[in-house]
DNA sequence: AAAAAAATAAACCGATTGGTCTTTTTGTGG
DNA sequence: CCACAAAAAGACCAATCGGTTTATTTTTTT
């Protein structure tokens, strides 16, 4: 019988080791660094998760969730279909402002990590990944109806191209710990997006 | 005296070894993985190398030389300036074509792990990453001075999108294993570049 | 307030980690 | 062919790994 307080303590772990799993990777996050992080024994993290995996799992839903409904909102903030697109590369360029991914992309860590070793995790970045570039496909579509954005426009390219950007400029931000590649990155995205206003 | 030998096993170590560091990550490959991989015994690995990191370190630059040998080789095939930036998108389109990058392209790979953890690795990915664009931006102001490519480019820019779009839909291409995304982007790139020509 | 159940703490487990040390093998110069 | 040094093998080390088990505490139910 679940109680609220097993949830609690289940929530409270995957929130606080959310940035140490993001930070260090699967492979790098030992279960001490989840009782360091939580303040928890290990008997407790034990009794809420089955295994390592499981809060792995659950760490990556936690933060892609987070970025999800940050993006939603932001998106859902506007009804044209050009400033709706410009929302992600108006969102990584200031990324430092965002806690959840200030550690770096959740999709872009997982992804690289987890592409040949880790099967399991690298299903949910296939979905998440998946997940995302339907969204921006479908903001396309929207567009092209509403007459907002040139009706050759090829919305999975579009979409593609986006996020590629998006990761590859992201990546290059963390490894140089500066800006200068992702807001030039981010800048020519912004002006590629307002080319394909009708 | 360092001997030919020597010199010999330490090759081969990092030789043997550059697809397993390339796949399972730094803190994923152990020295087990190394002693298995290259069939020497402990002994011999502490003998040729002060420890993993040295190991790790070699490696990436043996990977990364590798990559920048072949695209060495293939741009001074061509002399057009347009034709020589369209290396990097052909090349990448046929990546499983070339053993290491088969395992992942290292500096996505590295730099995703190394960020946040591991400095002198770190380091490494920086210099890499700095070459990669400053080659692309000789590249381009060649081009230019040769009228070959539009005066107004500016090179660091299209540099940083070329890197940007080419490890984010690798990434993707990786974790999805086919090469959708990553033909997708790879002609985008080329129309990119092709619409440099001056 | 007592009993039952759930949650947490902490001792414990075998396997594996990166790394060292000693022994054995191997290649080389006289 | 022998002596010597370099190289490789393998036993060994403490620390840490993910995970289990048992004991204790806390919460809930009666």
């Amino acid at each position: 019988m679940k109680t609220i307080k097993s949830e609690n303590t289940k929530r409270l772990i995957i929130e606080k080791t959310a940035s140490v799993f993001n930070v260090n990777g699967y492979a790098g996050t030992s279960i001490n660094d989840v009782m360091s992080a939580t303040g928890l024994s290990k008997g407790c993290i034990y009794g809420n998760f089955e295994n390592k995996d499981e809060i792995a799992l659950s760490v990556f839903d936690y933060n892609f969730g987070k970025i999800t409904q940050h993006m939603k909102d932001r998106i859902l903030a506007t009804e044209d279909s050009i400033e709706r697109l410009l929302v992600y590369p108006h969102t990584y360029k200031n990324y430092f402002r965002y806690p959840y991914l200030q550690a770096g992309c959740p999709i872009l860590n997982t992804a690289t990590e987890a592409d040949d070793t880790h099967p399991a995790l690298r299903k949910r970045v296939q979905k998440a990944l998946d997940f995302w570039k339907t969204s921006i496909e479908n903001q396309i579509k929207r567009g092209i109806d509403r007459n907002e954005i040139k009706a050759d426009t090829d919305p999975a390219e579009i979409a593609i191209v986006m996020i590629s950007m998006i990761e590859g400029a992201f990546m290059q931000a963390k490894v140089n710990n500066h800006m200068t590649e992702l807001n030039i990155a981010m800048s020519f995205l912004e002006k590629l997006i307002r080319n394909l206003k009708a």
